[in-house]
DNA sequence: AAGCTTTATCGTAATATTACAATATAAAAT
DNA sequence: ATTTTATATTGTAATATTACGATAAAGCTT
């Protein structure tokens, strides 16, 4: 096989799977921390700053692009990605929920 | 190739990665939210709940157990998971952290 | 002890991911 | 118009993931 089963679960299920999975490479997480590092839309240096081959990088940024969790835009020559606040806010909101309900969890043992 | 340059990044950017990698999978996001559900250790019935076969399950709890993400402890013929708090807290914590560093940048574009 | 229950492991097929050289595309600079 | 610069796409090899049948392991039950 290979191929998840993923009409076997919610929309949300997957919703969050695919936002982790993106997140789930090194190299994106590199991305996702130096976008938030130089503070604005970020035109090209994102190959520069990762010890990768440059179709590797635009493929893991495709990637983070196709989960929704950056954008682009093309300004002339150079792209200009930057992070989907909305979408960050979602993963917050969903660990934070979690935590929540382990932390009220009556039942605690482990 | 198909094997990450984990080598290239840091243990951080690893150490996030390797979780949301581990999450990375509706039927491991199921395997959560039924532990949180049940709001004790589980011991068996998983695998009734989700729609694969049992050793497809097993293998998800492996993921899931090597990431640090869910704790195992023998109980006689069974076995009783549960999530650990911490590392639920650490994505909780990183996301927050990204989230108001976007929401604190000055410079807002897209 | 023999059988039952629960979970893990092995083996393997189908598919996905990762990485990069080569090439393409498209705007900017000369 | 040609060259340069920036990014994407294509093709492909190496490796990883997903799923599950078959089987193993290990504790209960009788």
């Amino acid at each position: 096989m290979g191929a998840s089963k993923t009409e076997h679960f919610t929309y949300r299920q997957n919703e969050i799977a695919i936002l982790a999975k993106a997140l789930g490479h090194p190299a994106r997480i590199a991305i996702i921390e130096h976008l938030l590092k130089v503070n604005t839309c970020i035109c090209g240096d994102i190959v520069n700053e990762l010890p990768l081959a440059q179709p590797t990088v635009s493929q893991h940024l495709k990637e983070l692009k196709n989960a929704g969790i950056i954008k682009g835009e093309i300004e002339g020559n150079t792209i200009c990605y930057c992070i989907d606040e909305k979408i960050i806010n979602k993963l917050q909101t969903y660990f934070t929920d979690i935590f929540e309900k382990i932390e009220n969890s009556k039942k605690k043992c482990c």
